[in-house]
DNA sequence: TAGATTGTTAATCGATTAACAATC
DNA sequence: TAGATTGTTAATCGATTAACAATC
């Protein structure tokens, strides 16, 4: 049996994604843990730790093989398969999502967007029309989704992550400013623009007492 | 002189902010530390802890006052105070937080809104005109930009971000996919969507080996 | 006063860093 | 082979939890 992985490794591997597509689009064809640490920023044994966490990518005495590693990430990131999204609330946000085409290339692909209002129901959100919420069902029974975007009110958000689960849905992407209580086998990643403004807010204001 | 507070706890202050403006709309008066840490799903102690990094905002014997502690912690967040802020980007993510009512609630006031595209240049969005981006040194020097907002493309921001650093500008909400590298006394708030992202993907590839 | 619950110290647990033998 | 750098164990550091005296 494997030994969990904590979740202090699991946020950092995005970023180890990210610097080392960098390098791929660079031209660097290896990468030592001591040069990529002082590029991100971290200690070199804290990248050779966590990468070791899912085996051995290195080899002693010549460092990482970039591409070789860029695409063993990916499948530890599972974004070596295709997603499928739906997005419910096409309001600003869930627009902003829909029309962000740079998910398509992670492999993340936005099959629908629903909204109640009945005002932009059947308007064009990139190449999708707006469906009404209430096709929400039929849609999931009928077609496989993996990743549900939640983009409404807490209040509705509540009710349509249940029903969603009770379709099947095993993972949110939580807008809303509530924490989903669902059960332990469904996945949420909150994002919490609110909580993040306040993060900043709370650094800009303290932040003199660190530098006095 | 007063002790580093760890970013651990910074992290949590926001969601015991909204926990506790939730048990405030229920009209809750007082709270145990023991009740909370059930609401919340962490430690009594744990919030004990946190909280006492700040001062004693309880009292033996009988809790945490609500509206006292709400509004304490709005201080600590430093949001007792409004912020002024800017959009750089006027894309569909700039737009999203450019229409966010809620922020304004929580005194951060959206004043501007930039772009470098003259077919969106003058266009409304929400109460505001978006600017010509090569209007922007101008406007941060006559005017008190607490924060800038960052929904352009990770090359753009770079050198968007160094120019605002030169004009005074002390904190970013950065949306780029991409590390900015500023002086240590600039305050950074990133949102990398993509990452969040991800870490869902592999939260949804890896929880199999959770559960079975 | 007696009961409840904080504030805070001490104990535990986990994550990060350092060190180095293995090995390419 | 000699030099470099990994993979991994051990040491340190920090964060979380437990415990309890202080006190409302």
């Amino acid at each position: 049996m494997k030994k969990e992985i904590s979740s202090a490794v699991i946020k950092r591997l995005p970023r180890y994604y990210r610097y080392l597509g960098e390098l791929l689009e660079e031209g660097v064809e290896r990468i030592s843990s001591g040069e990529l640490s002082e590029k991100m920023g971290v200690t070199a044994s804290q990248i050779r730790q966590d990468l070791n966490n899912f085996g051995g990518f290195g080899q002693q005495g010549y460092g990482y093989n970039v591409n070789y590693l860029y695409k063993e990430m990916s499948k530890i990131l599972g974004i070596d398969n295709n997603h499928n999204i739906i997005i419910v609330g096409a309001g600003n946000l869930g627009q902003a999502i829909a029309n962000y085409s740079n998910f398509a290339k992670r492999g993340f692909i936005i099959n629908a967007i629903f909204d109640n209002n009945p005002d932009i129901v059947g308007k064009e959100v990139g190449d999708m029309k707006i469906m009404d919420t209430n096709e929400l069902a039929d849609y999931v029974m009928n077609n496989h989704v993996d990743i549900a975007a939640l983009a409404i009110p807490k209040v509705e958000s509540t009710v349509i992550a249940q029903e969603l689960v009770s379709l099947g849905v095993k993972a949110f992407w939580n807008f809303s400013h509530i924490d989903l209580n669902l059960p332990e086998d469904v996945v949420v990643e909150n994002v919490h623009l609110s909580e993040s403004l306040m993060r900043l807010s709370y650094n800009l204001t303290n932040k003199e007492k660190t530098f006095l």
